[in-house]
RNA sequence: GGUGCCAUAGCUCAGUUGGUAGAGCAACGGACUGAAAAUCCGUGUGUCCCUAGUUCGAUUCUUGGUGGCACCA
């Protein structure tokens, strides 16, 4: 029997975890859900390394929730992300099916391993007036008084630091409005390879990618109407592939400056995991270079 | 072949009037509860090309090598 609720496959960017969920998914009966904050966007697919092809098992096509669910230049969040991983959940359950949770948005794992609790706020409109009055660096003490501010994603523009001022007032006064994330009984399996490897995988990938048209999909979305700052601000190959678009950067520059930062980012996804860690999560590893039938077995193992 | 310039961190380079050295990038470690592929914080990792001198002491000055670049043949 079953030992757990759900099965969540973690790791950094180019390890083959989607392959290995849909492949468990296919075996438990079970559908996957993403945690991957880009893959969330229509239109952004060769850039994301959402490969649709991973999800077909055997000939089947295993469904996948979670996936192009907004539009690209769209805005979204965590809470917006528990908000529709529950409603995915609940149905995945609904109809008899096993989750499995796959992605390495860091935060959004934790969000719904951790259960983070989080509330629908809605906007006032008098207090957003009020508080336009402020400056930008008022808005940041005000915002300071309420909270520890650890970075300066919520104070770099006055809208932002509105709304986060918004939130913890509304939190403040509706106190018991919070409410709780069920807590998922998850296994918990990391894929990884040793940094060498890693970064190996990661420049080939690149490479590979560029070939198969990323460059002419950014182009895409800027035709489209897309404002180069908001797919500058989706960080990564959109970035670079925008920097180098609008002429900021060579081909060349792009490539290597590109590279280095899914480098960047494939560390800080580990270290997000060492906290977790940390904090008490058991994070299953299997080396990467495991064939897929040794990778299955072994999360068998775990799981009854 | 001749002349000149250069050789310092993984890379590009600064510097030491002679007291064993520091920037940017990279790399490494960390933080993270409403944009998270974002944002932010911390850390110098070194036969200062080799050799022989001068000197209390040489990465620095001198000799001779080696390698690179430029110009002249």
């Amino acid at each position: 029997m079953m030992k757990y609720d759900m099965l969540t496959i973690l790791g950094p960017t180019a390890t083959g975890k989607t392959q290995l969920a849909a492949r468990m998914a296919h075996r438990l009966n079970g559908e996957v859900l993403s945690a991957d904050s880009r893959q969330i966007y229509r239109g952004m697919d060769l850039g994301t390394g959402k490969d649709l092809a991973d999800y077909v098992v055997e000939g089947s096509r295993v469904p996948c929730h979670l996936v192009d669910i907004a539009n690209a230049g769209e805005q979204y969040n965590v809470f917006e992300f528990q908000r529709q991983f529950i409603l995915a959940y609940e149905d995945i359950l609904s109809r008899g099916k096993f989750p499995v949770f796959c992605g390495g948005s860091g935060l959004y794992l934790e969000a719904v391993l951790k259960g983070y609790r989080l509330t629908q706020v809605p906007s006032d409109k008098s207090r957003r007036a009020e508080l336009s009055q402020f400056s930008l660096e008022e808005l940041t003490e005000i915002l300071k008084g309420y909270k520890s501010v650890h970075n300066t994603s919520d104070t770099e523009t006055k809208n932002r630091a509105i709304r986060a001022i918004e939130i913890e007032e509304y939190l403040r006064s509706n106190p018991d409005l919070n409410f709780e994330f069920p807590s998922l009984n998850s296994l918990i399996v990391g894929v990884q390879f040793d940094r060498d490897t890693r970064r190996e995988r990661i420049t080939a990938r690149l490479k590979q990618r560029l070939k198969e048209g990323m460059i002419e999909e950014v182009r895409g979305l800027l035709d489209g109407g897309l404002n180069p700052d908001d797919l500058t601000y989706y960080g990564l190959e959109y970035k670079y592939v925008t920097l180098f678009l609008i002429g900021e950067l060579s081909r060349e520059e792009m490539f290597e400056r590109l590279n280095i930062a899914i480098h960047q980012f494939a560390k800080r996804q580990m270290t997000w995991f060492r906290k977790m860690e940390k904090e008490g999560f058991v994070i299953h590893w299997l080396d990467g270079f495991m064939p897929m039938e040794e990778k299955v077995a072994f999360i068998d193992r775990l799981l009854f």
